[in-house]
DNA sequence: TTAAAGTTTCAATAATTACTGAAAGTTTAA
DNA sequence: TTAAACTTTCAGTAATTATTGAAACTTTAA
């Protein structure tokens, strides 16, 4: 498996990448691997490919299916097994998305609501309380926006981006429907 | 300095969390620790309060002033520095969320910019390109979603939130109204 | 000036996280 | 069954990241 230079530019920047998107780097570059080849590949062709060890691409695999990023597929007559990412660019970020949304935002959430239904004790507790509820808020804010934005199809997000529409501009023209009717 | 175990409880998840939410564990308890307290603390009650270095204080404010999370008060007559959050819950949020995009979105953006407009030398590059065209126009869309949802206060998505109103709901409402002039 | 009160830096080390490769496990065809 | 072809696991090790604490630096009051 021989990469070209723009492919594997692509692939190494994905591995530096990789950490901050939620994975360390050798999933990254699994992740731009599969991505940027159109036909599935074999966990020896990704070992090769990136040079790195049999037994990380299995676990790398393992965890990027528990992502749900990548997909199997087998071939007749053939018994290795082939990988190629789990939908579109939009369905894995949406999927990345989501799971950060899990690791990040939801423990925080659910400590936060254990926490305010406990009674303050003291001066600071009560301004622990108050801060707490503004995070606990914000939270779910954010929540239930990105659940709202991750329901719209990119077709339809970019369509409204074109339009020169910013969302402040939607909410008005919506404060002005809604006074008018 | 000590904690209230409901606060050290808090402090603890902040900590847990950090590495996730784009700093470390230390870090992380830091912001939980000046965020829940009322009156800015000194250096050395942040050491005390978390049990760790003097030293390490030194280095998170200073990753925290780069995130611009802190400020900085002085007292007369003391020459001590006291810290506290540098703004409402809202703002810091805001200002994590930003510089995340810095660095998680913003690099792959250039590098994909460049990649594009380079031009593809065999079939297996050019899937590649189409592959980073998609990856680039998601990442523009997200950028500038995220923008315009930046730009809102935290009343105006709350009260958004709040009537009920799901952003497909909105657009739907622009659709008809845009249609009707 | 000086020294006391504070802050920052950074080399050494500790803690954590990632990776390898050999052994164990699984599946399939004959 | 057996053995070939493949995958997974995991103990040991390598690489990375975080922390300490002592020394260097800075600021201010006398």
């Amino acid at each position: 498996m021989n990469l070209s230079p723009k492919i594997e530019n692509f692939v190494l920047h994905c591995g530096e990448m990789g950490s901050r998107w939620g994975f360390n780097r050798t999933i990254g570059q699994m992740v731009g691997l599969l991505v940027i080849n159109e036909k599935p590949l074999t966990a020896n062709e990704i070992a090769d490919a990136l040079k790195i060890s049999r037994g990380n691409v299995s676990m790398g695999i393992k965890e990027l299916q528990s992502w749900q990023l990548v997909k199997v597929h087998h071939i007749p007559g053939d018994r290795k097994e082939y990988y190629s990412p789990n939908g579109s660019i939009w369905d894995l970020a949406n999927r990345v998305f989501e799971e950060r949304r899990k690791r990040e935002i939801d423990p925080t959430l659910t400590l936060l609501r254990d926490q305010i239904l406990d009674s303050a004790n003291s001066p600071e507790e009560v301004y622990a309380q108050q801060q707490m509820q503004s995070i606990h808020d914000l939270l779910e804010t954010v929540t239930k926006w990105s659940a709202e934005l991750q329901r719209l199809s990119p077709e339809q997000l970019q369509s409204l981006m074109k339009l020169g529409s910013s969302v402040s501009k939607v909410i008005d023209l919506k404060d002005k429907l809604l006074r008018k009717s």
